[in-house]
DNA sequence: CAGTGGATGCTCT
DNA sequence: GAGCATCCACTGT
């Protein structure tokens, strides 16, 4: 079953915990989001927090689309926009459960470990072969497909990760004890 | 298991 | 010219 069309039509802060458990496929190939983060318009650690330019220009535009970027020179990382157009938000998809095309993805990625192949921002893209060429596309039409969640997983909550700015915000968010995730989190009683 | 440093290509100041 | 929303290899416990 399909998300529902207004899924991404609110605020980063709810959509991210309700992503972890949808499972995201690209081509066929992919697995359950584990692990997002969110990133607001008000947030300095989001890209659209000065303005808009010419990398982040899907984080302005409308909402159920993806935002592509390259990380560190040698990274894609994938984000879902949230809110109307014009408010810049995004959630940063950081960690699948490989479920679909285990095998293509062990070959773009060039190793086995199933724990390996989706655990984090850069990995995932690889496995999944997203690109800029996915920038700014729906994500209601293909090559992007997204099935709802069956039940409430319950969640890990904590800081985000690799940023300098707003660095204490609990806007990370996780499948509980998924040995999936890009990062563990602090020891849970 | 923790910490460090290099690779690498943009974007933005 | 600085600074990354990262990953991997390598070091030392």
């Amino acid at each position: 079953m399909k998300l529902g069309r207004d899924f991404f039509d609110r605020s980063v802060h709810e959509v991210a915990p309700h992503l972890i458990g949808v499972t995201l496929l690209v081509d066929g190939v992919g697995g359950v989001i584990v692990e997002a983060e969110a990133y607001d318009q008000e947030d300095p650690a989001a890209h659209g927090y000065r303005g808009r330019t010419e990398r982040n220009a899907s984080m302005f535009g409308p909402p159920g689309h993806a935002y592509v970027y390259r990380s560190y020179g040698i990274h894609w990382c994938l984000n879902f926009v949230c809110e109307p157009s014009d408010v810049a938000s995004a959630v940063l998809i950081r960690a699948l459960e490989p479920t679909h095309g285990l095998d293509i993805m062990r070959i773009r990625r060039g190793l086995d470990d199933p724990r390996l192949l989706c655990s984090g921002p850069g990995r995932l893209c690889q496995a999944l072969g997203v690109t800029r060429a996915h920038d700014g596309r729906s994500l209601a039409d293909p090559p992007f497909e997204l099935r709802a969640r069956q039940g409430t997983p319950e969640l890990d909550i904590g800081t985000r990760v690799g940023i300098t700015k707003a660095a204490d915000e609990l806007w990370r968010y996780a499948m509980a004890g998924s040995p999936f995730v890009s990062r563990r989190f602090r020891s849970r009683d």
